[in-house]
DNA sequence: AATCATTTTTAGGCAACTCTAAAAATTTTA
DNA sequence: TAAAATTTTTAGAGTTGCCTAAAAATGATT
């Protein structure tokens, strides 16, 4: 059986994994859950002892297979709640995260498969972030920014890499939200900050933190 | 702060005050939450000094109004997410009640009036149980059963006494669901069995165990 | 390579909730 | 009403997950 703290200890090594940036140190774990060092460590090795983590002394730690399943799982639930949340009971998406950070925990598998059901097999949640399947696929995350968007080309945005309140509400004033289509007017080489035309209407300006934080397609 | 083990406490007692067969004692609190005499008098103590049960030493314990509006608050929760689990969902009632008892603890208001306001602001759950509202205010529980209609009476079944599965399902097999018109045909003075027309259609013989479980309101 | 700074681990302890076993209070029964 | 049966409480302890403070290991700097 998998606790709840265990599951946010393996959602936590999952994503720092992800984005690749010395991946699941001990102090980098701490951070993500808002707890100390020792606690990690003491977790870590009782991850490890259940077989949910690779863990030696002094490193990184990593997810195996039965943890990465697991931790997969949380995602897809997760992932699911918010689009539960925003398409069905009309919540902001700068609203969800808390919430579905509880719900993400119900256990009950019949549960998850009949809300997917019910939400029509969404592939993404209201971030642009990708939605596990049932199986555990999932969709590669997008990998373009606004910031490498080319003068005079076109884009939507799909899905964003920053999910704090503050920078989703921010989007939401400036109407820079999934789907929308913009077009890159200019780039000041001295900040990198962008003016951009907004769903064919407005030109607004955007610092380089925005723009970088803006994953997009090109049309 | 009410932790989830406090939650399930105050409901407990709620519960056994509801039905009014020696109250909330420690050995009944124990046995409707599976656990031991001596883990209750720990937490009415603590329930006690939070001014949430009135408790004292030797005696069955009661809610205060702060207690009792918590305890309604997770009635309400629980009530809500089973009519969401049968109606939009599609699970059948003998299903849900394990999956909306973890449901029940999610601490999010606004999510409690959305999903009430998604699902049209219900009244009844799938086992006819009332839902309170958002003030807490809630209907009587329904209270003629089937075992008091007279030979020759018509009636709706409106709810059930008895919550467990096997009942549930019992119910499901016989077609004996809410909604269900049935008519008393006759009834057996010997164990108060009796046989009843159900739909308009035939005729069942139901035990004496069955028919008091059922609520029902004349037409 | 030795020192300094940082990271990580260890050691000891706390809070919530549970348990068993034994003691105390209450209720039932003869 | 006294003994027996039952219920309830107390005492002491275990588990999980967290903490602080100190020690140990690692890594960075000169």
């Amino acid at each position: 059986m998998i606790s709840l703290a265990e599951e946010n200890y393996l959602k936590a090594i999952y994503s720092l994994n992800q984005i690749q940036q010395g991946g699941a140190s001990t102090n980098a774990v701490a951070e993500k859950l808002d707890t100390k060092a020792s606690s990690v460590t003491d977790m870590l090795k009782k991850l490890s002892e259940k077989k949910l983590v690779n863990y030696t002394k002094y490193q990184p730690a990593s997810l195996t297979n039965r943890g990465m399943a697991i931790a997969i799982d949380v995602i897809r639930k997760h992932r699911l709640w918010e689009f539960f949340l925003v398409e069905k009971l009309k919540f902001k998406w700068d609203e969800v995260h808390e919430i579905a950070e509880q719900l993400e925990h119900i256990r009950s598998s019949a549960l998850v498969d009949r809300l997917d059901s019910f939400l029509e097999y969404p592939k993404f949640d209201p971030h642009g972030d990708p939605i596990p399947d049932k199986e555990g696929r999932i969709n590669k995350i997008h990998d373009t920014v606004l910031s490498a968007l080319p003068i005079g080309e076109e884009a939507h945005i799909v899905g964003v890499k920053e999910h704090s309140n503050s920078f989703l509400q921010y989007l939401d004033a400036v109407k820079l939200v999934l789907g929308t289509r913009v077009k890159l007017i200019n780039r000041f080489e001295f900040d990198q900050s962008a003016i951009v035309q907004v769903a064919g209407k407005e030109n607004i300006t955007i610092s380089f933190d925005i723009s970088k934080n803006l994953y997009i397609k090109f049309i």
